[in-house]
RNA sequence: CCUCUCGUAGCUCAAUGGAUAGAGCAGUGCUCUUCUAAGGCAUUGAUGUGGGUUCGAUUCCUGCCGAGAGGACCA
């Protein structure tokens, strides 16, 4: 539609200019809008709006019966006002397009990884993983309704200091270890606990750090087959540790809806990676201090360790390791990677910089398709967490939160236990999720429990009730055997800024990839669909045996897959009640 | 000190250089004998600050003020 704007502006052109065509911000100006006239006038000089005029009745006398109206409007904007056959069709389209209507082919055959969530093994999975998740998720999803295959990986750190931190806490509280009957979240809590123990003396006790440097070598030397002569019990230790940290995980990211193509941990990257350093010095690496760096200052960035002095690979090593990985082994798996994008917090993204300097030198093809997003961090509104330093928020404990504040709202409603799970579980990740996607990738978030799961307009769960609510229509429709799989032109009906809105829908899920990647394109549009809809529903009966009743149920089918999909980009479920 | 982000209603967020800057929450006043009122309707309220570019700036450039992140052996 918008091309045939286009055209129908140029043929009354009287030479070439630049022009848009754009839906206008708002619904009563119109479906598309044109600044021609107000180009026009700056580059010819002359009245806006009086050129307007001229080109508005040149367009009027060739536009056919494609518009309702076309009008001028403001300081010289043409509004186009699209006439009933248009949105009979699209309201057509999404009937017809069912769960997959949003769908485009714009990035057919191409095959992207993205790595996110990236939690680390021994250490709790917190809340910023579950922002790395949610957007990871997001992003893979609208990658792929624009056409893409995509791979997901997740990247886990089983070596490493904070391993050791770990291993050390549970050598100190051997006497309250969970045994293997114990429940996961029993050994969850435990291994929390022994890496914050870990983590403090490290700080505080120089010779448990001593210890914990000592133990960190061995970690790494355990995948080491050549390597007999480790401490035996570390080895126990670790390997219940790393079991019991990726049940946990595994239970998280099913129930956040993600699954992973590849789960890499870094004991595979940490060798080839240190490796690949030690052989580019001092082609591209350079020695210092007993330490090998790289010194980003020839690009503008800083000199950051790649292996330390101690000999171990740093992060940095690591992730130059991943970029070989995901290069040399999963290609060979997956497939010719066109894009790889990788998902971390904003902390990240000055370090990634500097490793991605040294990959350019080291492999310049990968450096050049590898895309890093950064996701801000999440606050809490009234700061009552806040005080409580060093004390992170585990995921897990966040969701439960959520989850019993669902509960409490749904427990007069006479759910049976079963259902009213799984109500409390879908709704909670629609109501934490929704909150993190609701705004740009990368800003901040100020978390705010009860806002998240008011149910009112702007939240997951809105979206969600209002899905419930077209599903409990289509329901008592079938049961009716009201006919809506055709549109059929109603009588006497005038367009509703509800119908107006349906076609916009497949054009959010492109723009959300195009330019800078965006879920918030399709949250802002599914809420204001929603909105749309409820206020619909509070001034029009659907099943009310009138005329127009086939059209209102179809409207609300449409309604109904527009949410469901747009929820599915978005990573949430819909329940079938709330 | 240097580098990078970012300052929009009381609060949390939107807005490919365009129109009267959109929502939600909170506040105020309405609205269920009607398909889920967890809804709807009405109403109050904002671009940190000084310049510049432009017909037009929340958006681009720049000074100042303020916040956050990063800056060698953590990730």
């Amino acid at each position: 539609m918008k091309e045939i704007i286009q055209q129908l502006i140029k043929e009354n052109l009287p030479d070439e200019v630049d022009f848009i065509v754009e839906h206008p911000t708002e619904l009563k100006h119109g479906d598309y809008s044109t600044n021609v006239a107000l180009v026009l006038a700056q580059k010819n000089g002359g009245n806006p709006r009086e050129i307007a005029e001229g080109l508005l009745k040149k367009i009027q006398q060739n536009s056919g019966k494609d518009f309702e109206k076309i009008e001028i409007a403001g300081p010289g904007f043409i509004n186009f006002f699209l006439n009933r056959d248009f949105f009979k069709k699209s309201v057509q389209q999404v009937l017809n397009g069912e769960i997959h209507y949003g769908r485009n082919k714009e990035l057919a055959g191409k095959n992207i990884i993205i790595e996110f969530t990236d939690p680390n093994p021994f250490k709790p999975l917190h809340i910023g993983h579950l922002m790395s998740n949610s957007i990871g998720e997001s992003v893979a999803r609208i990658l792929e309704w624009n056409g893409a295959t995509v791979t997901r990986v997740c990247y886990q750190g089983d070596v490493g200091l904070h391993v050791a931190k770990a291993l050390w806490g549970m050598k100190q509280n051997t006497a309250d270890v969970p045994k293997d009957s114990a429940t996961l979240a029993e050994k969850t809590e435990y291994l929390g606990k022994v890496y914050t123990f870990g983590a403090d003396k490290y700080d505080s006790d120089e010779k448990a750090k001593a210890e914990i440097n000592e133990i960190n070598k061995r970690v790494y030397n355990l995948f080491d087959e050549d390597e007999k002569n480790d401490d035996l019990n570390i080895r126990a230790a670790y390997k219940k540790g790393r079991e019991w940290s990726l049940m946990h995980f595994n239970q998280i990211y099913e129930k956040l809806g993600s699954t992973f193509a590849e789960l890499i941990f870094e004991h595979e990257t940490a060798k080839s990676g240190s490796e690949i350093v030690r052989e580019n010095v001092p082609a591209v690496f350079e020695l210092s201090d007993g330490a090998v760096v790289y010194r980003g200052e020839k690009d503008g960035l800083h000199t950051r360790v790649f292996i330390n002095s101690m000999g171990l690979p740093t992060y940095e090593s690591k992730d130059i390791g991943l970029a070989f990985y995901k290069e040399d082994v999963l290609q060979k798996k997956f497939g010719h990677f066109d894009a790889s994008v990788v998902i971390t917090a904003v902390e990240q993204r000055e370090y990634y910089k500097v490793v991605l300097a040294a990959l350019k030198k080291l492999r310049p093809e990968i450096a050049e398709k590898t895309l890093h997003i950064t996701h801000g961090l999440m606050r809490f509104a009234e700061g009552k967490m806040s005080s409580r330093l060093g004390n992170v928020i585990t995921g897990e404990s966040l969701l439960s939160e959520i989850e019993d504040l669902v509960l409490e709202k749904i427990k007069d409603r006479g759910f049976d236990l079963r259902e009213a799970d799984e109500i409390k579980e879908t709704v909670a990740v629609a109501a934490l999720k929704y909150s993190i996607l609701k705004q740009a990738i990368g800003r901040d978030i100020i978390f705010d429990r009860d806002a998240a799961v008011s149910f009112e307009g702007d939240s997951g769960p809105y979206l969600q009730y209002t899905y419930v609510r077209t599903k409990s229509i289509i329901d008592s429709a079938k049961e009716k055997k009201v006919k809506f799989v055709e549109a059929i032109e109603p009588t006497n009906w005038q367009t509703t800024d509800l119908e107006r809105l349906f076609y916009r829908f497949p054009e959010e899920v492109k723009n959300a990839y195009t330019g800078v990647l965006s879920p918030q394109n399709i949250t802002t549009l599914l809420t204001k669909i929603a909105g749309e809809f409820n206020s619909f529903y509070a001034k029009n009966k659907i099943l009310d045996d009138g005329p127009n009743e086939a059209y209102k149920v179809a409207l609300t089918k449409a309604v109904m897959h527009i949410i469901q999909n747009g929820l599915k980009i978005l990573g949430m479920k819909v329940p079938n009640r709330m």
